[in-house]
DNA sequence: CGGTCTCTTGACACAATTCAAATCGTGTGG
DNA sequence: CCACACGATTTGAATTGTGTCAAGAGACCG
């Protein structure tokens, strides 16, 4: 067999959790897996041959880069999480990985395939982009009218939050997934601005830095305050 | 019959145009029309019967309201959108109409029941899903870097792309369906910046305003290079 | 050790916000 | 029909948060 779905870590949560054994072992005869360095593109915006992917381990980021060559970070990716645009020609945004990945990979074709013949997958795929669509806007609110502080502390605590292991309990330390310029590229700021914003909520109490990505939070109450949501 | 699906303007376009005649009459019935008028709103952020509609006529949009009552519109809606929240207990963001429009609304439990039936319904909705996940990240993209000239600009030209009846065309004239305040939430600025930008690109060229709300493209070439995309 | 990266810190400039006031448009009631 | 009030928009002046530019500090690697 192509893929372990066995010893699959997200077998119980990626979209294919949905199908029988049998649909789920045709399906992964078209799949491959594929171990992404960090850095390393899965795909380009542009790309015809765009494949889809589970994210097995790791995190990704799927970013635009404008005209002039700035790049913006338009969403992250943690495991379990489904890539892919099925109904474009060509894919609009880049998606590169943040940490070593390990990915379960389709043709576009082989995906389109099975949304047509299981049903479930299909609507374990809307739910799924449902919640990206909801991530996506989360992300907007943010950016939208918030202060550079604002968006860092939400930042810190969605991370905080992606760091524990139950959702509504936040992890007291935790490493930083992205850069400075990763960040800054996110919340649509300048990695100094990240940087001296950053060094404020360190001096008010509210986080307290270890090496360069390393977050531990003094304050939690004191940071949701400030990102004022 | 509940629903004139037969006269529906967007009968081509919505989602249901994918069931068979029989199968869109039995959703049909479960759902009813309604009408609402600006300023109206089809359901807010927090409740738990928000309803699931097919917008046929007008525009509504979708959007957040912060801790200190600052609102930031986070999409708009056009006549075949599909608005609703399939698998969350209660709905995230408030909807509201922005002209006089006309909806096909159905409980959220008859269209999860569609849903689980109709697999070629879970699949329009998917496509749904995933353009307006898209047009998410395209605003995201937008608000990031770009300055606010290059916001207006792009807003204005997605407008003038929306008003034509060709997606590839632009209409010449068009009615802002948005106030200057809107106009501002949506684009994370302020009244008065739009307001003066848009003075600006007039004096540029690019664009001329005919009344509150009119707006007569001159130089479209112009808007398209200022937008920087 | 020198080279390259990432991050931090400082000084300054500027775009956009804030505050304030004038203007325009529209509907209402006398 | 006019006078008036009210909301939306425009315009002006002053302020400020972030970006820009520049330099330096650490960390890592060959």
């Amino acid at each position: 067999m192509n893929l372990a779905c066995a010893t699959c870590p997200v077998k119980e949560s990626a979209a294919c959790a949905v199908l029988t054994s049998e649909e789920r072992d045709a399906l992964a005869a078209a799949g491959r897996t594929r171990t992404l360095k960090r850095g390393e593109m899965l795909f380009a915006a542009g790309d015809e041959e765009a494949a889809c992917a589970t994210l097995l381990t790791g995190a990704l980021k799927v970013s635009a880069v404008d005209v002039e060559g700035h790049e913006q970070i338009l969403a992250l990716v943690h495991p379990a999480g489904f890539i892919g645009e099925l109904f474009a020609p060509f894919a609009h945004h880049d998606v590169v990985a943040l940490t070593e990945s390990r990915l379960c990979t389709f043709a576009r074709a082989d995906i389109e395939r099975a949304v047509e013949e299981y049903p479930a997958l299909a609507r374990a795929l809307l739910r799924r982009s449902q919640a990206d669509l909801l991530a996506s806007r989360n992300l907007l609110e943010l950016t939208g009218h918030a202060s550079a502080e604002a968006r860092l502390a939400a930042l810190l605590h969605d991370f905080a939050a992606a760091a524990s292991d139950s959702s509504c309990h936040l992890a007291q330390r935790f490493e930083l997934p992205l850069t400075r310029g990763e960040i800054a590229n996110m919340l649509g700021l300048t990695i100094e601005t990240v940087s001296r914003k950053l060094g404020e909520l360190e001096d008010m109490g509210a986080i307290q830095r270890e090496g360069k990505r390393g977050i531990a939070l003094r304050d939690p109450v004191l940071l949701h305050e400030i990102s004022g949501r």
